[in-house]
Formats: structure tokens, C-alpha cells, sequence
DNA sequence: CGTATGATCAAACGATCGTTTAAATCGCTA
DNA sequence: TAGCGATTTAAACGATCGTTTGATCATACG
């Protein structure tokens, strides 16, 4: 039994960096089973095929991101005081966290690629299982910036969510200084995102501002 | 000779809008060779292998782009009274022209995908042909938006691009309605992009405004 | 201890991949 | 029209792909 959550558990950690640095179709199982030290057929065995496997791994971090964004969008949702950059904060923190966790940047490359290639598997399973998420998102979004039309506000959601997405692949250069600890360049970099967020979103509008 | 060319333009056409659906790796020669009309061997005779064949793909449009992209800049360039507006349209209308070609879209898509991409021969294409004209671009930034110190000015820069190029890929595109014609609509999407990106790359500073 | 059960293993399956080969065919000039 | 280089063709190559198989191992229970 443990054997067993070992073996899924390290075919799992290989899948989503290989899958991130070759693509779906690039990566070879038997390149992902020899780089997590076990048998070719323990795929088929554990995951059934392939394309499961796939599935398996978009599937367990976005359960996690999309967890947590709701948890943090609990917390502002519908308050007569909430600011814009506090709903782009439940937004993208939870997806900065999980860039920074192991493994994490792997996935988030893995998403960007997702994304740019259209890839049809993601689509499905970002519309099925989190659409509702997106959606919990668009409506606030909505209260807080009325002189927006919905079409206006999903293209500019779209805009903001391809370039969060793409900057948290890693390809970005922003790098981290010798004299700012770790926990303070995230936060740094969070605050970059959601000022940049906040002002591709609402620029145009009366927005309230924030004070920072 | 008028038979090669046709042959060569037909697997560039066929490769541009497979590649674009399946991706480099998940698409093969023979249904590659089957949509354009053309025999199998026909890639490895005019390409010389496969790899060649998607470096002639992304060199296609990149030059395009690039020329256009420079040409536009010039008009602007280094003058006492060039907006953020005027220059970020030199940099989006070529992008957006090409996605309104025919198989641009696809392209676009291929090139949203080089961005997530780690190989890094795919990187060294684009810097090589990308390099000197962000260099320009990044100088008129700069010099349009003294407030930003470097590193934040490439970092906005990052996001803006990899908004755009997402965008342009059609991932979610906004959609054009029956009561305008296309032209319009071209134009009105290109403003978007453009109010967008300066909202996103000014934000903050106390950057001159446009009078819309 | 004997044996069921789940997990791992080496080996092989057929399919498909990119590439090569050699003959057939085309377009053109002498 | 004969000849020749350029192009196209069908067929085959070896390699690698995802998946399956049946034997073997480990462990828990009567």
C-alpha cells in the first residue's frame, strides 16, 4: 500500500516536470518511468493510460489553485468596501503560491503551453470542472467595475489571465535581488502583478484607485 | 520549378495550420503531407528533415512581423512628441495583421507556444530574430516612461507581450458583431490592445495620457 | 505454513514515427 | 525526339511509441 502511493506519487513529481519542459506529446513514458525510477507498465498499471495520467496531473494542482481562490475570494465577495486589487489579490495569489511550491513552476509552464497550444484536453477540463470558479470571479469583477460591458470585461479577463499565466512560467526576467529575502520578493512580485492586473482591467473607467 | 514552388507552398500552408492544431510534436509527416496533397517524402526533399521544415514555418511570418514592426517604429522613433500610444501601435498593429492573415492565426498560436516553450533552439530563433527590434522597442519605452527603472520596464513589457500574443492566438477572442463591418472591428480590437497595454505598462507613474 | 492479493518486472506486441531508397515521371534544352 | 536534371512516387528502413502479457516478488490473513 505504501509501495504503491510511493510509485504514483513519484511517476506524478516526474510526469509534471517532464510534461513541462517536453510537452504531452514529446515526453515518452518510458523516458517519465526511468526518470522516476520505476517500471515502464507501472503507467498503465496506476494511471490505466497516457492521456489518464495527463489528466491526473492538470487535474491535482488545479484542484489546489482553484481551492484556494475560492477560500481567499470568500473573504471579499460582495462587501460594500471591497477593492479591486483585493479581488486580484484572491486571484493571483493562490497561483503565485503554487509557482513557488516544487514542482509548482513546472506545472505553471505546463498550463502556459496548455494554453497556447489550444490544447483541447485543458479547455475541457477548465470548462467543465472551474468554470464556475471564473465565473465567481467575472461577477465580482462586474460590481466593481460597472461601466463595463460583460464582453469588455471577459476579453480583458482573458488578457490579464494570459499574461499572469505566461509571467508565471518562468519566462519572465525579473529575478530575484541579493538583498531582498525570498518572502519578500514574492511579495514584491505579487504586488507587481495585481498593479498591473488592476490597471489593464480598469483602465479606461472611473475605477476607485487603491491608496498604494 | 513552378511545380516546386507549389509543393513547397502547400506543405508550408498545410504545416503552418497543423502545427498551429496539434503542435509540433503531435503532428505527423504523413497527415501533414495527406492535407497539403503532396507525397510523404516531399518534406525531406524540399525542408531537408522535419525540424527544418517548422524553423521555415516560424522564419515565414517572423520576418514579416519584424519589418513591419521596424518600419512602423520609424515614423516615431526618437521623437520630442511621440506617445506610448504611437508606439505600442507600431508594435501590436503588425502582430494583429498578421492574425487577421490567412493561417496568421495559426501562427500566432505558434508563436504563443514558443513563449512557454524551454527548447532552446526555438528560444535562439526567436532572440535572433526578435532581439534588435525589442531592444528598439524597450529604448522608446524607456524613454517615453523615465519613471520606470529597467527591470520593471522589461517585466511590463513581458506581461504585455505575452498578453497580446495569447490574445492574438484567439484563445477567447472577443468576437465581432454583426453590425460592424471588419475593418472596423480590426480597428477597434487594435485600440483595445493598445489602451490595454499602456494602461498596464504606464500604471503607476505619471505618464502623459492620451486624449483617448 | 500455504495461499491469495496487489505490485513490480522483463519482454514482447502491433502501430506509427521520421527518414531513406531507387525507380518513375516531369520540364526543358540541344 | 533524345537526353538530362529536377521532381515525384511507392515502398521499405530502423527506431520508438503506448500498451499488454505472464511471470515473479512482497505481504497479509486463514
Amino acid at each position: 500500500m505504501t509501495t504503491t502511493v510511493a510509485t504514483k506519487d513519484r511517476i506524478l513529481r516526474a510526469a509534471e516536470e517532464l510534461f513541462a519542459r517536453r510537452g504531452f506529446d514529446g515526453s515518452s513514458l518510458r523516458e517519465l518511468t526511468s526518470a522516476a525510477g520505476v517500471n515502464l507498465a507501472a503507467v498503465s498499471y496506476h494511471f490505466g493510460c497516457k492521456e489518464k495520467l495527463i489528466e491526473k496531473v492538470l487535474r491535482r494542482r488545479l484542484d489546489q489553485l482553484n481551492t484556494q481562490r475560492m477560500a481567499a475570494l470568500d473573504h471579499v465577495e460582495g462587501r460594500p468596501d471591497t477593492t479591486l486589487e483585493q479581488v486580484l489579490d484572491a486571484y493571483i495569489r493562490p497561483a503565485l503560491e503554487i509557482s513557488y511550491d516544487v514542482g509548482g513552476e513546472c506545472f505553471m509552464r505546463m498550463l502556459a503551453r496548455a494554453f497556447a497550444e489550444r490544447d483541447e484536453r485543458l479547455r475541457e477540463l477548465l470548462s467543465q470542472n472551474y468554470g464556475h470558479v471564473m465565473r465567481r470571479f467575472a461577477a465580482e469583477f462586474a460590481r466593481l467595475l460597472p461601466h463595463l460591458d460583460k464582453v469588455e470585461l471577459y476579453w480583458r479577463m482573458d488578457l490579464v489571465t494570459g499574461a499572469l499565466t505566461l509571467a508565471m512560467s518562468g519566462f519572465g526576467m525579473i529575478q530575484r535581488a541579493d538583498n531582498v529575502s525570498e518572502q519578500a520578493h514574492h511579495e514584491q512580485t505579487t504586488q507587481h502583478l495585481i498593479r498591473f492586473a488592476a490597471a489593464g482591467l480598469g483602465q479606461g473607467g472611473l475605477a476607485r484607485h487603491t491608496r498604494q
